[in-house]
DNA sequence: GGGATGTGCAACTTAATGGTTGCACTACCA
DNA sequence: TGGTAGTGCAACCATTAAGTTGCACATCCC
């Protein structure tokens, strides 16, 4: 249970946030779950060089930090990326970065949205 | 210098970058340097409540992901922001959140400008 | 020159993190 | 009903990270 998630402009869940982003494990984690949608632990193990007990801590610090979420069914427990929770990220990124705007609409404007895949 | 800085596309550069923004004080560091220009690490001490030798730690792992600029001056080093960088991060995010066009669109059209433009 | 101020380096402590193994428990199904 | 596959929990280990103290070295300036 992700005990107690700090509100949406504590510090602690950008702290939380770019902790998350920080490994790449992590990321890759985001990324297949984007990509290929919602998947089990022991699922997710196959495909990694880690135990299925290194995935689960992972993606309970995620979901601590409202990056994924847990629907159990039957006795298995499947996980989805609730990605939405980025816009925070982007936000103190876009709020910071003094010399966004140009950059900012290139990266708006380009074909981002041939998202993760490759 | 900054030993061997990771290339572009290299995922240890989003490591080091998504690590940087993890810490809070290096946040504000970042947010310090932007708002304020450039500062010496002593100038930066007086106003944290860390010592100067930490700062001086957090400045370093900074320059080595490329998101502040050492110049030296005579004895003192001033230490500036350059954030640019971040469009790496900013990148990876765009690239990955799935349902992404909406709220960035929405984030983009913000009052995010506080910052010259030109 | 010599004192004040600032930087650089190194050793150390403490705590967090990423990972492991091992085992108990729960649910599915032949 | 019993075996198999998945989850949950806990202890443990190694490494890294954030921070400290202490001191040597460089530079400014009276």
């Amino acid at each position: 249970m992700s005990a107690s998630r700090p509100a949406a402009d504590d510090p602690r869940l950008l702290d939380q946030l770019f902790g998350v982003l920080a490994d790449p494990s992590r990321r890759q984690l985001i990324e297949t779950l984007v990509t290929h949608g919602p998947r089990t632990a022991t699922e997710l193990a196959a495909d990694y060089p880690i135990t299925r007990q290194a995935i689960v801590k992972h993606l309970q610090v995620m979901a601590d930090a409202g990056m994924v979420s847990a629907e159990r069914s039957g006795r298995d427990v499947r996980y989805r990326a609730t990605t939405e929770c980025l816009a925070e990220a982007v936000g103190w990124l876009l709020r910071t970065g003094p010399a966004w705007d140009r950059r900012l609409d290139r990266l708006v404007a380009s074909p981002r949205r041939r998202a993760a895949r490759e």
